[in-house]
RNA sequence: GGUGGGUUGGCCGAGAGGCGAGGCAACGGCCUGCAAAGCCGUGUACACGGGUUCGAAUCCCGUACCCACCUCCA
């Protein structure tokens, strides 16, 4: 069994065979960082930040690129009507998603290229297809790609010209042919002296898909592995990046990856519709593991509608996972398979199987189900457990949930519970009297008073729960 | 109009000719002083109408509805 992947540019899933052995070249188009990030953008990286653990598991070497597309008419607006600077608009929301990514455990791209930082690339990818009869300048700073010298645009999305005829596309006064697209734009006299750089063909700035094929080829080269992205991005994104870099003479994406939409009420989210919901707002309702949890327990390539309910019942699989953890670390104690950093572990076949199926994580999950049902059972057995089995089982229960970034002992999640350490610690010997008192009032069997100590840690949200070493709490996080 | 995707039990969500994925919720049992947690059990669902087949949720034809993209949406 090999990694098969699915392709949306032949609509095939296909063994994936990378160009170098043993590497692999992933492209992921970034965001655009004119404002907040969303629940869609989290979908999309989080989506292929899964794609990444797995490749990494399976053995490879991954090299994984996420642009930063800085600069673009949006931002150029936004930061206009807020009175910043476009830069300092930008590197804000750079920043808000970094910080969001990380926050909901996200591994950083090996390298996060900027659209600014790569002009000289772009211009000679521009000459590179005017001297190649595929692009011209208007003379006035502007540079068109020309759809009509290359027969096989609209390959990636199996459209052909002339559908594409009464489509809306804006007639700019240089253009030739209304569905040439730009890959310089002139700059505009009221933007700022800053938004424009000199090229041969005049002053002006980046177009967004001219960024994408500069930079995979300067990162990953001139043919690479996987092209991935939002759906939306499909067209006219993706295949006017593939139009330039096929046209350029470059063997560019061997293979498409779209990840699916988030929809709230069934419509996709997004800034037209203003229903979208904000990474902030969201991580701010729920535990970051919750969302995270939601929008990667289904298939990447499937609408995720998003909702309380949907989160909430995330929430509750995610507080399954991590107490059986918990109690399987507690009783191992010292135990290697304990540590945050997690050795070499053998997964269970069903779950490579799964996951090399395309990234078949809802079926990867219910292999999880299992284990964790199994783990369950051996803690809860009567007698003395083998701590080898009981490591066993939770080494595996945490490698599969890390193939999903959601190891509950790992350094990401691992010292969630219980929030900050100190206010922990102040908690827990508040708690332990409480739970001493009980265990005396039991030993007595005073069950009247036994209760109303539990019920009190119960009102004030904590839960109770008496096992074979003791009682155990923990706090209540549904709502 | 063009190009794709979809419709599965109370809810979410896989699967893709024959064996009831899985989860959440609910109910029952075990455990417990009682709980909680946990474990076990309980659901014959695939939009509709035809057809193919020994057998269809799955293949074919048709219909309805939903969604996305069709020139700067992740």
């Amino acid at each position: 069994m090999t990694l098969q992947l699915h392709d949306t540019a032949t609509r095939t899933t296909a063994p994936f065979t990378p160009v170098r052995e043993g590497a692999v070249s992933l492209y992921v188009c970034g965001p655009t960082t004119q404002g907040a990030p969303h629940l869609g953008h989290l979908r999309t990286f989080l989506a292929f930040d899964v794609l990444v653990r797995w490749l990494e598991r399976s053995g490879y070497q991954v090299t994984h690129v996420r642009n930063v597309t800085d600069i673009d008419d949006k931002i150029l607006v936004k930061s206009a009507e807020a009175d910043a600077p476009w830069w300092a608009w930008s590197l804000r929301f750079e920043r808000e998603f970094q910080d969001v990514l990380d926050r909901i455990g996200n591994r950083r791209p090996t390298y996060e290229p900027r659209a600014t930082g790569h002009v000289p690339e772009m211009i000679e990818l521009m000459q590179r297809l005017i001297e190649r009869g595929h692009a011209y300048a208007d003379g006035e700073g502007s540079v068109y790609f020309d759809v009509a010298s290359l027969p096989a645009y609209g390959a990636l999305t199996r459209q052909s010209l002339e559908d594409m005829q009464d489509a809306g596309e804006q007639m700019e006064p240089g253009k030739r042919d209304p569905r040439d697209f730009a890959l310089w734009k002139a700059a505009k006299p009221a933007e700022p002296e800053t938004a424009s750089w000199d090229t041969p063909f005049g002053r002006g700035r980046p177009g967004w898909h001219l960024e994408c094929s500069a930079m995979s080829r300067k990162y990953l080269g001139e043919t690479f592995d996987i092209h991935a992205g939002g759906l939306d991005l499909r067209f006219p994104h993706h295949e006017n990046e593939q139009a330039q870099s096929h046209a350029a003479g470059y063997g560019f994406a061997r293979r498409w990856m779209h990840s699916g939409m988030v929809t709230v009420d069934g419509l996709k989210m997004g800034k037209s519709l203003d229903n979208f919901v904000t990474a902030e707002d969201a991580l701010r309702e729920h535990t970051a593991a919750a969302v995270r949890l939601a929008l990667v327990g289904g298939h990447y390539r499937a609408t995720v509608e998003y909702n309380r309910t949907a989160v909430q019942e995330a929430e509750t699989v995610w507080e399954r996972f991590s107490a059986t953890a918990r109690r399987a670390a507690d009783l191992l104690g010292e135990h290697p398979s304990v540590g945050a950093d997690l050795g070499p572990v053998q997964l269970p076949q069903e779950f490579i199987a799964a996951m090399d199926d395309d990234l078949a994580v809802p079926e990867a999950l219910a292999v999880i189900h299992r284990e964790q049902a199994a783990l369950n059972s051996l803690l809860a057995g009567a007698g003395e457990q083998d701590p080898d089995e009981v490591a066993g089982g939770l080494g595996r229960l945490r490698a599969m949930l890390d193939v999903l970034g959601l190891d509950p002992l790992g350094a990401q999640w691992g010292s969630e519970q219980g929030a900050a350490g100190a206010e922990h610690a102040a908690l827990d010997a508040l708690i332990a009297a409480q739970l001493a008192a009980r265990e005396t009032a039991r030993a007595e069997k005073d069950w009247a008073r036994a209760d109303a100590l539990r019920d009190a840690l119960t009102a004030a949200g904590i839960r109770i729960e008496d096992g074979r070493g003791g009682a155990r709490w923990s706090l209540e996080t549904r709502d």
